[in-house]
DNA sequence: AATTTTTCTGCAACCGTTTGCCAAAAATTG
DNA sequence: CAATTTTTGGCAAACGGTTGCAGAAAAATT
């Protein structure tokens, strides 16, 4: 038998270890271990067999340090608390956990500063980022993606790879919807100023109006936040409009609850439409009436876009956009606009 | 000036760099930026200076190797998809970003095998796990903790500290509330088998039962999702108990779906009471009476007593269980029993 | 002014891998 | 069977920091 070099007390075994226990030079152990096709087929199961026995697993900090690769990618959500991100967290967990990458989960907080010093302090600890919703500056956005491998979710910038989810289309056929019951004056309830899928949803419901010749406003900004449904809910009724598109699903519910409240009846006074159909959007009272998006897909497209480049940087020439199709799911917040005096 | 030795085109700063750009040695830069009393007050501003010019960023990954310590800590989750773990998700990451550790998120997919295997693979990326709602069986659980710092969440087994939200107690409080209303027949909806909580909860409500004298009885075991919520509550319906209390809120939620559906009133015909008080729970239809759960809080302290055990090892002897309160929250999902013939 | 203390700073080893380069061994060829 | 090509496997130099040790410089003491 050969000389058995055994790992120090309950030290976890390094590959010196498993070189050691198994007769060759550690360099070996490294190449059986990562490039199995280097070395002889007996030799590299030898070293396996070692391995296993000694309960060997890489210390990913050693090898990040020699060949650059951390194997992890950061996801950087605005607000881990959104439930729309929970679906997003969903889609690139299940994508990386498949291409043996970790994730590493970011909350930035709603703050662009926040954003690009994590990214900072981060970046030798993650190969790439997948950015939800950025609330960056198209120019740091920019700068910061000819740094470090980046895609974005919901954010056009040019020069940054991204996976669109389109809303704003869905939104004009909400606004048919809305048209087809009756309603000639809707409002849109806006989102955060820094949101860029903000001002896309809006002017999309500018245009569709326009093609549908009626009354489009808008009230706002609100936080993304059902707390914030309540000033919104007032600034809707305030406006006399018999339908709104709210910036997402989140303030549609607190909308929801904050007219229940007040006695509103819903669709019956108004109808209200959200966005992006997340978690609680089909039970909430009335179920509610929304853009359903593929938001776990998006995550899902968005590594393999990530990872696609990181394997092959030359594709970074190429055009990678992808854009998802979302649909209006009619649930039970819309219905005929009421009759007016 | 001193002679300006810059970093490569665009390759990002090392310490190297930092220490020549200063005309001081690594070790010296090294100090000065990490242990700042080892350094004259001038010279640390100087290098300081310099770092920030320079842009450097310390690579965690060669921190690691030589210091051991990470500054990450890994939070494993059975399944992202689960409200209640945003709650956690969210305590965690606020104490972890305060404490400037950053956060690793884990989908253990309810698979204790899946657990094992991730901290044993990622175990050199940490320096210690909050496992919340952990599948291992309490041997394993326990070997685990004798090898990393770990806390657990909703699962006591000796030797490994924990947070333990009590919801048991607040069963004995939600029985109180449906005795009253003249619920005799109450039945638990119960959660997989394989969790502790599970267990926890059935048992209390049985105890509960006992002191009240009425009927318990459990049906299950179903999964902790909104769907299984309809066949769950099909053997509600059959178990001719006018009221139930389900694992969680999740699965609650679902059971007033599939009610909606079939057309029976709650609470006019079944009262429903759910667990943790999730999001969502307040704005189903009608809003759940749940036992709310200090569930962010719970991730906070878990944070805490973790960073505790880190920074002082000794504190392993003395007994670190948390308990949390739980209370009930009434809300629509209970009423007054029916009468029977 | 000489000696002792204290404070700074640099040298160099080490953390656990990966990888370029080269030599030994094995396989192939003439 | 010698010469050549192809495999294998080892040496040693990174990767980017941290840290014990010790010498130099500065400050304090006598």
């Amino acid at each position: 038998m050969e000389p058995l070099v055994d790992a120090g007390p309950d030290r976890p075994a390094t590959l010196a270890d498993v070189a050691a226990a198994s007769g060759v030079a550690i360099s070996t152990a490294s190449r059986a271990l990562s490039n199995p096709t280097r070395v002889r087929a007996s030799t590299r199961e030898k070293i396996e067999e070692v391995a296993r026995e000694l309960n060997y697993v890489v210390n990913a900090q050693a090898r990040a340090l020699t060949s650059g690769k951390t194997r992890t990618i950061a996801v950087m959500v605005s607000d881990v608390t959104n439930p729309f991100y929970f679906d997003i967290i969903r889609g690139t967990q299940q994508q990386l956990k498949a291409a043996g990458y970790t994730q590493l989960l970011v909350d930035t907080e709603e703050s662009d500063e926040l954003e690009d010093s994590m990214m900072h302090k981060l970046r030798r600890s993650f190969d790439g980022a997948i950015l939800a919703a950025s609330r960056l500056t198209d120019r740091k956005l920019a700068a910061l993606a000819s740094e470090i491998p980046v895609v974005a979710i919901n954010r056009q910038t040019s020069g940054v790879p991204s996976v669109f989810i389109d809303t704003p289309s869905g939104i004009e056929q909400a606004m048919g919807h809305l048209v087809s019951l009756g309603h000639r004056d809707i409002v849109y309830v806006s989102g955060p100023v820094t949101s860029w899928s903000n001002e896309g949803r809006w002017r999309a419901l500018l245009r569709a109006a326009k093609v549908h010749g009626v009354t489009a406003r808008r009230v706002g900004p609100f936080s993304p936040k059902k707390v914030a449904g309540a000033a919104a809910a007032d600034a809707v009724l305030n406006s006399g409009a018999t339908a709104c598109i709210a910036f997402n699903d989140l303030l549609a519910i607190g909308i929801l609850m904050r007219l229940r409240e007040r006695g509103v009846s819903v669709p019956g006074d108004l109808s209200i439409v959200g966005c992006d159909d997340i978690f609680g959007a089909d039970f909430c009272n009335p179920p509610l009436t929304t853009l359903t998006a593929p938001i776990e897909q998006a995550g899902r497209v968005a590594v393999s876009i990530l990872l696609a480049r990181l394997d092959d940087p030359a594709i970074s020439g190429t055009r990678q956009t992808a854009t998802l199709p979302t649909h209006l799911t009619v649930r039970a917040s819309t219905g005929p606009a009421p009759i007016r005096k």
